[in-house]
DNA sequence: AAGTGTTATGTTATACTGTAACGACAATTT
DNA sequence: AAATTGTCGTTACAGTATAACATAACACTT
């Protein structure tokens, strides 16, 4: 379906940063919010959130549900969907839909405007606010007498780490 | 899979315009090009594309299989998905990431960037230039060190023709 | 305690989307 | 002629997602 490489482990960039803390507070925050919501992070959904944010790749539907087995093990493709569905809704994560696959939100769970930079080496997404990028796009729908509902901004190529440490690498660059 | 509507052959704005041009524009410059870059637009592929170009509405890969059967009954997934591949290769249509499904480009073929405005009523795609937003993600991607290598950013909302007919419809502008 | 409503989950089956692999065939090149 | 290339037929399968219905868990009322 898609040109992309397959996600690979060994891209990720886990040294960067401390990661157990992007994890913890991710989790930390989801928990308040929905505590703030009076909506129900059950233990599936909190599981779900804590294995998609076991990287800052966007994971499939598919890899979810196989390492939910082992916790969870009448978890059928409806479990982890549904699963998915609610921490949407709650802008906990979001979907990457050229990848069919999803990732943690860093926004602290309000619906906002995105741009995900998605690494095709690494499969990493980054997301930016990118307020000017917004506006130009408020200005063209305007234009258009568009009405937005969604602006969910996927671009993909490859991110500054992949590019650094394989400068030398001409594939990449294509 | 998705939150969109089914599309509805009855929300084509078939009236706007002589679309029959659309079509016959579309197929001529089509085999023009093909011509001139010495690569076949064989009977099925021309066949797909002219399909595609039966509404501006996103079409999906299935639909086209239905479609196409009665004409080439051989026809098989793979029928379909080598016709589109070539046809994306060639700039001839675009793939709709967030519908999983295809569109005809207007743009004679060239590979360009495309603001794609996806209406969730009718379900069509409007294809635009969009300037300042691509200047604006030029200089996002520069600030975050990204390579880019595709700028399909869809967008999905009420596209004007909806919005204008069915003002008094409020589900459309939630 | 028993009944009721609501949300979440289990379960089964199925639909939809997309690709791999191989062989047949024709046109072109060497 | 032999090799190469491009297209298509064919089979089989992999991957993605939802429908439909049953059950469980819980809170709330009576
Ligand atoms: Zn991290
Ligand atoms: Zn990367
Ligand atoms: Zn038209
Ligand atoms: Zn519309």
């Amino acid at each position: 379906m898609n040109t992309h490489a397959e996600p690979n482990p060994e891209h990720q960039h886990t040294s960067a940063h401390d990661h157990s803390t992007c994890i913890s507070d991710a989790l930390t925050t989801a928990e308040h919010l929905c505590a703030e919501r009076g909506v129900q992070l059950t233990p599936i959904r909190h599981k779900v959130l804590e294995l998609i944010w076991a990287s800052h790749q966007a994971v499939k539907a598919y890899e979810l549900l196989d390492r939910i087995k082992p916790l969870q093990s009448a978890a059928k493709p409806a479990t982890v969907y549904r699963a998915l569905d609610f921490l949407i809704e709650q802008g906990l994560i979001h979907r990457v839909e050229s990848l069919n696959a999803f990732v943690g939100c860093r926004c602290s769970g309000h619906q906002h405007e995105q741009l995900l930079l998605i690494c095709k080496h690494c499969h990493e997404v980054e997301e930016r606010t990118a307020t000017e990028v917004m506006q130009a796009l408020s200005d063209e729908f305007k234009q258009a007498g568009f009405i937005v509902h969604s602006k969910a901004i996927e671009v993909h190529g490859i991110c500054a780490k992949c590019a650094e440490s394989s400068a030398d690498n001409a594939e990449l660059l294509a």
